[in-house]
Formats: structure tokens, sequence, C-alpha cells
DNA sequence: GTGAAAGCGCTAACAA
DNA sequence: TTGTTAGCGCTTTCAC
């Protein structure tokens, strides 16, 4: 009755979760059959298939995707980096993205950069640890390190919601530029002369400030006014814009805002104070939040279609994954300029 | 000259990135050693972390944190799940999550489950397949299914605003019945009699609209209209809404709206038809969004701290994940309604 | 304080 | 179509 055998080595590691393994043992076949009938079931016989999907099914088996990961080099999951989540601007990209990623079988990441500089390495050192098959950041990078960083990860990287000559990789964006400049026209086609802008202080709301300005100065009209608001911007500072602007300049015939948000304060303001909008005040708004059509009056706004960022960065993050070549690595989604009541 | 040994194998896996071994070769230490430098610098002599400092400056090493939580059954992940991300409700608690995360070296992985439950299980599958350390889930859990799978995985689970006799692990939330019983009390008090809801068509809006119509009619208010809208809430369903509500109880004198968008919707519509609030109508809105104090007039609401409960949940979390024990494991966070000029 | 050995659970590479 | 072998890059365990 003596067991002289030494006890069987039970070294306390692991999950104790079922395995592959277990899964394989079960089903009567090796483990990677078992995990050829996972993933590429076509390669696998009818009967391998039936018996193997039977043991996962009898053990709740649910395959470990770090393993996976690390033998394959691919995660499948992917980060996107915002300024911040709570701000309605990136809202439908970041849904798109989520939505078109786990289509294919790929898990987002979310990152919050703020809207200063400071945290960006050290996001991008947690970042880059998890092994994403793709970032998707939101604006350009600009410090050199990111960029160094980055691009010496090797990881595929989209960015968007801008547009740039010197892409790090690959871009689905717009032209800041060209809002401000459509806009400054927009406003002057419908006889508006003296113009103010509302602007929260990130750098992609100053381009379009700055080529607002120009473009309606170009066109003649007096000098812009400005008025500049901390991001993220809030209707409460659009409501204080326009009061600061109409002490200063109480003629202001037109404003255009640098998110919708600030053009609802902007209109609040206008109706507290029996402003007539767009009467005596025209207002555009950028954006196209959810509500904006529906505002009363409703808001005249640049559309961006978020939705399709979302699902352009989503495609190209899966077709680098998969191996495919991309063709077109820049995508200029555009915008447009809804016209409304409030213009 | 000849070159008689083999080849070296260089069996191409592996993604080619700079790994802990080289590291710790160039530091002149054992991988295991500059691996404590990383984790645990205390344990490292002052020399050794020089050197193995010096060596990750200069290899731009970044760890591989799917091989370190597959080693260690901590993958630092940790799971959330909304309905829907374009949508204000949950932004401040997403943000509080993945800031307080961060802070503590955890990344968060989001997930969308819509407002309905079919693709709850391909979710759920998704995510436990990752080994994340948490999940924090918006709303409880009800399908049986779902909640065995969560149990099986053995993965620690944070259930949030929403507060049940029966949570599945630990809680963070509030009650919906309170909420829907202190507006109804507090319409009452104002002297409004004629009161009406304006109510998303998913569950925990439900629960806030019978607890309301409850204690309406036990103050001995006329029965309670309600309008339903589907979820997510909007400003465009919540001005349809008031038409609806007007048409058919013209007298209606009260409005409790199971958003702060609903509440915009109906006060813009309410302006619009150039009925005055509070005057002859009482709004009151839920989740004190953002801008919901400089609308004009200002939204009376209930406001909810989504911020504190991601805050607590990720508490919860990283407790869980460091072996701490948990004393209590369900915080109700409460309510409270803040009352400004639409009533 | 430091190191050697042995996996974590999976899949790439090669062979049959 | 299926299996064998050998890692992926890290950390646990145990020993010094």
């Amino acid at each position: 009755m003596n067991a002289p055998t030494p006890p069987a080595r039970r070294s306390r590691r692991g999950s104790g979760a079922v395995t592959l393994h277990d899964v394989a043992r079960l089903a009567g076949v090796a483990p990677i059959t078992a995990s050829r009938a996972l993933s590429t079931p076509s390669q696998v016989s009818a009967d391998v298939l039936r018996k193997v999907s039977d043991a996962v099914a009898n053990t709740g088996y649910v395959r470990n995707r770090l393993a996976g990961g690390l033998a394959s080099s691919r995660s499948r999951l992917v980060a996107a980096v915002v300024p911040t989540i709570s701000g309605p601007v990136f809202q439908q990209t970041v849904q798109a993205l989520t939505d078109a990623l786990a289509e294919h079988g790929y898990q987002l990441m979310l990152g919050q950069s703020g809207y200063v500089d400071s945290r960006e390495d050290a996001l991008l050192e947690a970042i880059i640890g998890r092994r994403p098959d793709g970032i998707v950041l939101t604006g350009i990078v600009h410090s050199p390190q990111g960029r160094r960083r980055l691009l010496a990860a090797g990881i595929p990287v989209v960015e968007t919601w801008d547009l740039t000559p010197t892409p790090l990789d690959m871009l689905v964006g717009f032209s800041h530029v060209e809002v401000g400049r459509a806009v400054a026209d927009f406003l002057v086609a419908k006889g508006r002369r003296r113009l103010a802008m509302v602007a929260g202080d990130d750098e992609r709301s100053s381009r379009r400030q700055q080529a607002f300005a120009q473009s309606a100065r170009a066109a003649g009209v007096r000098e812009v006014a400005v008025v500049n608001v901390p991001a993220p911007t809030t209707l409460k500072s659009g409501r204080a814009a326009l009061a600061d602007l109409l002490q200063r300049l109480p003629d202001t015939d037109a404003v255009f805002c640098s998110s919708d948000l600030l053009a609802l304060g902007v209109m609040t303001e206008a109706q507290a104070r029996g402003i007539a909008v767009p009467a005596q005040l025209a207002v555009v708004g950028f954006g196209d939040l959810e509500f904006s059509a529906d505002l009363h009056p409703a808001l005249t706004t640049v559309r961006i279609d978020g939705t399709a960022i979302g699902r352009q960065a989503a495609q190209f993050i899966v077709d680098r994954a998969e191996g495919r070549e991309i063709a077109q690595r820049v995508v200029d989604m555009g915008f447009s300029i809804v016209e409304r009541e409030s213009t």
C-alpha cells in the first residue's frame, strides 16, 4: 500500500480553465487539429469538425486569444486614441470602428490622450505593449518621438480627422483649411459681412479658424472677430463667447462655431437675449451632431461623416492585417455644409 | 574560407522586435533579472537597475504584455460593455473608467451590445477570449446563459447603472425605482397635477416610468400619460413625443423625460409652439448632461454621477486583480434631483 | 539580490 | 487531412 513513486507534480500555474488540449483530448484529435477546426474549419473533415464542436460545447471552452496572439503575432486587437470620449465629436467614429472591427473578429482598445500631448508617450507605450494589429489615431502625429516610436513598432497606423502631405502610414480625413474657406464663402454668399468665429483652442480648430478669417478677408469682409474657448468645447462656453462677442462687436451678423455644441450655446444665448436667429445673427456649427437638425431653428453646420471615417479606418487595418496591399493609403472623406434654418 | 557548419537555423517566427532577452544580454544580466528590474525595481540592485534602464533606452524596448499576460494569467486588460458609445449617457463612466484604469496600468477594451441582447453571446465570447482581469457591464445581466458564462469564466464582474438584490458579483449603481418615485413626489410637491412621462423603451427607463406613474397615482394625481420612444433617445423623438402628448392631453403641466436629450427635445418643441417653460409646462430630464445647466431655461434633471460610478468600478476591478478582499460588493451611488429653471 | 528551468496556451513550420 | 515538434516572450517556481 506504500506509494513509493513521486507524487504527480502539480505545479500551480495557469488559470485552471479549459484549454485547447482538453478539447482535443475529448475529441480524440491532436491539439493542432482542434485549433484548425476552430480557425479554419474548411481545412478539416466534417467528422473532426463535429467532434471538436461537441467537445467545445460540452466543456464551455473559450479560446485564449492572448496565447493565440503570442504564437501567431496577431493579437486581433486594435487601439484607438481619441482626445476624449466624453465629447460627441468622435463618437460615431468610435462606434463605427468598434462595430466594423467586431465583424472581422477584432476588438477595440480605447485610449484617451486629452487635448495636451503630455501623456502621449506613456499612452503609446501602453498601446504598443499590447502588440495591436493596428492603431487608429485622432488627428495626426506631430511629435518626432511619437512618430519615431510608432514607426519603430511596425504597427499599421491610421491617422484620422485631418489631412497632411506627410502621413505616417495611412490616413482618413478631410481638410480643415477647406472647411474654413468653404464656410467663409458660404456666409459671404449669404450676404453676411460682419463675421466672427468661436473656436476651441485645439490645433485643428485653429486651422479652420485661420482659413476662415483669411478667406473672409480675401472676400473683402472686415476683419473677422475671433473668440477662443478652451477645448473641449461646451454649450456654456458658447454662451459666454457670444456675450463676449456682442460686447465688443454688437453688429456681428454671423458666427462660425468650431462645434455644434458651441453653436447651440450661441443660439441659446441669442434666444435668451432676444436676438433673432437667423434674421439678426446667422449661426454655423461644425460636426452635425445627431440633434442639430432638430433644433429650433435647425442648425446649419458642417457635416463630417464620422461613421464613414471609422469604417474606412477599420477596413485599412483589417486589410493590412490580412496581408492585402493597400493601393490608396490616403482617403479624403471631404465634408459638406448642411444648410438649415440658422442661416 | 569554407563554412562547413550548418547555417544558423533562423526559423521565421515572431515579430523580430526587441525582446527582454535582448535587453538582458545587453545589460549583462539574466532575463528574469531584467524582468524584475522592470516590474519590481525595488527587488533589484541600483547597479542592475541602471544597466537595464540603459539597455531599454538604447534598444527602444517595449514589453510584450501579451506574453506577460499569458505567463502570469494577468492580462491587465479590462472589458467594458455599453449599449452604445454614441449616446451621451455612459460617456462619463467610460472616461472615468479609462482614466482610472490607465493610472494602474490597465487598458480598457470596449464592446457595444446594442439595446437588444442578440449579439450578447458573441460579445461575451470575444471578451472572455482576451482573458480580461475584469468586466464592467452597463446594466445587470439577465439572460441565464450570460450569467452562467460569466460565472464560469471566473472573471471579476461589475454591473453598473442599476441595482438588484441578486448581483452577479460586484455592483455600482442606483435604484431606477427610487428615481421614478422621487421625481413624481418632486413634481407633485411643486403643485403639478397633470403629469406625463416620455420614456425610452429600454428596460431601465421602463422601471423608472412605472415607479413614476405608481407614485403619482398614490399621490392622488390623475392617471399619468406615457409616451414611449425607441432607445437610444434623441432630441427629435422628444419633440415628436411632446407633439403627440399635447394632442392627446393638451392640459399636461409636467413631463418627466427619460433622458436630458429627450427633455431638450420637449423644451425645443415647447419653444417652437410658444408654450412657456416652466409656467405652462414643467420639464424634468435624466442624466444631467454637461450642457443641461446652461440651457435656457436651465434644465431640472436627475443627476447621476457617472464619473464616480466609473471610478468605483475601476477600483473594484483593480482591488480584485491585486488580490485584495472586497468588503462591500454593492455600492448604491444614489442620485439627486437638481432643481433648475425648467420646473 | 540573482539565476536556471519550466512552462503559460496557442499556432507556424514541416512532415507524413 | 492530420500530426509532431518547437517555439512565441514572458514570468512562476525554486534554488543559491
